[in-house]
DNA sequence: CTTAGTGCAAAGGATTTGCAAGCCC
DNA sequence: GGGCTTGCAAATCCTTTGCACTAAG
């Protein structure tokens, strides 16, 4: 009910309002990435009241203080996760949309030969890599 | 004048109009990555008449018939380049919007990885990485 | 009390679409 | 001339914003 981020933000400085509570609870304890629709759906039963303008504030300034991860995953929509979960790599499926959560340490290597050559300090928290999945990779034609 | 897109296009039975052929020649030949406005004023000189519409619907094309990629740099906006400049790494800066074309060969291994451990065929064509360039880096508080 | 935060509705920007007219093959 | 293409405007979709009202601290 009282989750750590409540306290953090209002350490820094931002009002704990009911709809605050709710969408924290929502996004921060998801295991999912979660559209602004998404939380709306997922708020609706505990408040009728929330506006999708304040779930977008509310988002925002998540990302803002670095709690919130907003990944652009090619939909159309952008999809919101906690940064606690950990960096990953989303591994999109173009055919059937599926999101794979996959190890970032593989692109360790990488990162690091973008840095040597390209001196650019490249964010693998949350990449987006589009492709195949297994299934859809059998029914292509 | 007569860009070998256009045989190809007319072979797989598109009709060829003055249309196409000045936006094909437009983005063809681009060595940037071009938004859809970027080619509607490209090609305001030669033809005052074209629609953005008819634009994003003959990019569209290019894009299915697999002659064009059409990328994400997050920047709110599609990007088109022609397939034929090779596959390539996006760097885009998130502080100063630079976008850096690296050498897609970095990402081998990482996309072996990807295909061993989670049977997924990652498309590392025109691929997008965010992060800071070197300037923003030493820019930044 | 002071002013950040909310709800509402309208605005915004990029892209798409319906439809009648036009023109390629 | 058949039907793919175009132009135009309206429609969509997601997201942001202006503003008056509410409520957190």
């Amino acid at each position: 009910m009282h989750h750590r981020y409540l306290e953090e933000l209002r350490q820094r400085g931002y009002r704990i309002t009911p709809q605050r509570e709710i969408i924290i609870q929502a996004v921060a304890d998801s295991t999912a990435h979660l559209t602004a629709e998404d939380v709306l759906k997922l708020i609706r039963p505990r408040s009728e009241a929330i506006n999708i303008a304040t779930i977008y504030r509310t988002l925002e300034m998540l990302v803002e203080e670095g709690l919130v991860i907003r990944s652009d995953l090619g939909q159309g929509q952008a999809v919101y996760a906690p940064q606690q979960h950990g960096p990953h790599i989303h591994l999109v499926c173009r055919h059937c949309g599926e999101v794979i959560a996959a190890d970032h340490t593989m692109a360790d290597s990488l990162q690091e030969q973008i840095r040597a050559r390209y001196h650019f300090e490249a964010d693998f928290t949350h990449i987006t890599i589009f492709g195949l999945c297994a299934q859809c990779q059998s029914q292509e034609k």
